[in-house]
DNA sequence: AACTTGCTAATGTATATACAACATAGCAAA
DNA sequence: TTTGCTATGTTGTATATACATTAGCAAGTT
């Protein structure tokens, strides 16, 4: 094993086995040369790779420390429908519902930082797999970010490759509740009956500020959200529900 | 800046530019360091900073290539609900439903990694914010890693706590959907009239194999799940639905 | 044609050193 | 008591160097 690796492992233990609690003082980079006998550069690279892995802080001039207990994150991937639809080689087709300009009802503007009464791009697709509705995609889009919105073919190319090409995006937030649709989005859905959704409101970022807020819905017999994630320090978990 | 930012951003341009599209080689460590007039040390610093934020690829004996274009994955917090609840200064208690050991049915079987017919410990156990039920978790655990599981006090320590002590988990997979309630769920939940439900199935593992199965039913009236991302890397989001 | 050998270039690990930037404690002066 | 300075220790950046490990290619051998 390479000698960082090795002193990884016995700042590891320490960590793990609860002999070193939060906040505790990791020796420094020059003790630990010492102890191991290797260089302060290979000391380094043990508490530097330790930090990049969330297991100890480090601030200069003050010292290592171990991390605080954080609570853990799920990685879900959230693709984009339409190549999802096509990695199954499914065929997709998307039907334009509404594509306009109105007036931000309050939610919307707030949500895209504008003032209230700010006029917005809006517009509603849904997406089919072989024929069967399973996305509404109901978007607000900030029209000085992305002046030439409405002008778009979404039929050719989802809102979401032209947004992608245009802004750089930054950041994203979702919200994931399960709802009743409404009677419109029944019909957009061409569904029979009423059936649990499962929601996803999604903002993105770019560097100019926020770009679009979408609200996209899917009947719940035919989508589901996937998501695995590995845990690189099983140890520091505190409070993940699992 | 310091110098080894430098090079990044040399590069970082011209993989968003595209002038580097995927799998073009990136100058060796050798040919930056002659470039930029630094030492080998910190054009490697720069490669490898870029090669951990997966912008490009290296193998030793090759080179240095541009990394293909990734979907992206939106990073979610999934966290214990005790501690949700209690984050809220809110009042969490639990009532467990059922405590039992079982045969396992058989998608449960497969699920744990054991023969068909094997017995598995089962718990359900509501959990309750202010008095509302806002969870139902129904679990399998695998005996053979926790055997003391059915012996453990879950209105006191909610189950996660209990395996998180035993068991070191490494990995856990979700598959979140919307759904209606059974009946039986139905009356777990205290609910009067059938609502949406919001349900995450979790498989966790430890090094030794599958630890545990749970189901998590939420009343869709009482609770969102909320993620949040920052992308390091803009340019090389190829297909995110954002 | 298939296999082997050896060379070259690239990344991976490790060392020794120097200086910069920052945090903190302790001490001295106001 | 308060303010300000300094000494010391710690992490951050950078350099020059050496050797290990691997991939890919080319020449030679069977």
């Amino acid at each position: 094993m390479a000698k960082f690796a090795v002193i990884k492992e016995h700042i590891y233990r320490k960590i793990e086995s609860g002999e070193w609690p939060e906040y505790h003082p990791v020796s420094s980079e020059n003790e630990l040369s010492e102890q191991f006998s290797v260089s302060r550069m290979t000391a380094r690279r043990a508490l530097q790779e330790l930090a990049e892995e969330g297991l100890v802080t480090r601030t200069r001039g003050s010292g290592t420390f171990v991390a605080p207990l954080k609570s853990q994150s799920a990685l879900l991937t959230i693709r984009n429908i339409a190549d999802e639809i096509r990695m199954r080689n499914h065929k997709h087709h998307a039907v334009v519902r509404v594509l306009e300009r109105v007036v931000a009802p309050n939610a919307v503007a707030s949500a895209l930082q504008l003032s209230p009464g700010a006029e917005v791009f809006h517009s509603v697709i849904t997406h089919f797999e072989n024929g069967h509705a399973v996305q509404i995609e109901d978007r607000y889009v900030n029209p000085n970010l992305v002046p030439q919105y409405l002008e778009q073919d979404f039929v050719e190319h989802t809102p979401h490759e032209y947004l992608c090409e245009v802004t750089p995006l930054t950041e994203a937030s979702h919200l994931i509740e399960a709802v009743l649709p409404t009677e419109q989005q029944l019909s957009w859905l061409a569904l029979e009956n009423p059936e649990p959704c499962l929601q996803i409101q999604r903002r993105t970022w770019c560097r100019d500020g926020v770009v679009s807020q979408a609200t996209l819905t899917h009947p719940g017999s035919r989508f589901r959200l996937g998501g695995h994630m590995t845990f690189k320090a099983p140890a520091r978990v505190s409070n993940a529900e699992v």
